[in-house]
DNA sequence: ACAATTCGGTTGTTAAAACAACAGAAAGGG
DNA sequence: CCCTTTCTGTTGTTTTAACAACCGAATTGT
């Protein structure tokens, strides 16, 4: 009982929310806990979004099915992730995804109505939690169109100019450490790897940028 | 003044509050209108992201300016549409675009903290007003995830595949309309619009898909 | 009805990226 | 310390999509 709340401390849905409010935030918002065996379906596609999950223990994965069957892993979350807050906030009609435990482990569902919905005891943190859910949303919509600036770059050079072209912005400096390695990068960027080297080696001959490691500088 | 509130009753900020309560929440949010001339800043890159704009006479453009100066129109927002949302709610340190008048017109700005935060006067339809921006920026979130989905692909017929299958299933049927004419398909998906239209021609030829128009359907 | 414009499809050429395979450097483990 | 593994860059080949140019059909406006 106490890990969780050591966790919950950290997840950015309660960041400013001390623990014991924490403890009376999960009662007022009647989150459950629930246990959840490897392989074991949290959501299906078709459910109704209702819950916000929390990981307590273990990760999920977010899992498509397309029309002819494929399926494909969105995204995997760890201990302290949240799962399913965007459908659950857009009031979607149907989850277009299944959520599933990738290992033994615990999540915390909790009613997105009652999140949303000032509740009747008017909690002086729910406020807070509804504060704090639409900056984690807000966050990754900002990044969501970040990635989609630089992806819809027809070439790997412009993919690449883009992507440091903002990470020199936001750092507000010509020479910043990026969190990814060639690997990371390039699949972030959709491009090969080996075409990202190389293009990374030719800006660098072409007196473009200078890079060691992760560590980059925008030379022109 | 009475054109604008039949106007931000359509705005999806609003939904679900009378034209009368509108008007006592915009007093509670102190919403300022502003009266804009084509060209004239909203807001630069760098400022602090304090409002949330809605558009409610003619058109603003979302400018980015990149490292090396080069400028691009990233959206247009057209009358009822809000920008700066996003960045707002994220409680991002500074906006890293530039929002201006792309005609003369009147925007309405309202401050992002007196819209989060619960007013002290506790006005009925905040909670409603909190709700409706969470879901517009959930709705695009998940616009964003799927566009992303698509446009990783590598060939331009794993995208067409993978934005059809995405259309029959939230249709629920193999049979649906697009909203895009093959310019703007091609746009969404990022690729050329005559291999958009060779790889759609030899789809159907395989017996893959059928269309006429922007009505298609899914043989397989 | 006719001209002008938009829209969708076709084809050949060209440019670029994916792919595959390899090599050297760095990092990590026993 | 040596062996193994991981990470990064390099190169040649193949595949693919962008590009450009064109054509016919449909649409629109006068």
């Amino acid at each position: 009982m106490n890990k969780d709340f050591s966790l919950l401390k950290k997840c950015p849905l309660f960041i400013g929310v001390s623990e014991d409010d924490i403890k009376s935030l999960l009662d007022c918002l009647s989150a459950k806990e629930r246990v959840v065996k490897k392989g074991e379906m949290i959501f299906s596609v078709g459910d109704r979004p209702e819950y916000v999950g929390i990981v307590l223990e273990g990760n999920v994965h977010i899992m498509q099915e397309d029309y002819w069957g494929n399926r494909t892993i969105l995204t995997s979350v760890r201990a302290g992730g949240l799962f399913a807050e965007a459908f659950s906030a857009a009031e979607a009609a149907t989850l277009p995804v299944s959520v599933f435990a990738q290992s033994d482990g615990k999540v915390l569902l909790i009613d997105c109505r009652k999140l949303l919905t000032t509740c009747s005891n008017s909690c002086v943190f729910h406020a807070r939690l509804v504060r704090n859910l639409m900056k984690i949303v807000s966050v990754k919509n900002i990044a969501l169109t970040q990635k989609i600036e630089h992806i819809t770059k027809k070439s790997v050079r412009e993919r690449v100019m883009s992507y440091l072209s903002e990470c020199a912005l936001a750092e507000g400096s010509n020479s910043f450490a990026i969190p990814f390695n060639r690997q990371e990068l390039a699949d972030y960027l959709s491009v090969e790897r080996s075409a990202l080297s190389n293009t990374l080696s030719k800006m660098q001959s072409e007196g473009i940028i200078s890079f060691e490691k992760n560590k980059f500088t925008i030379l022109t």
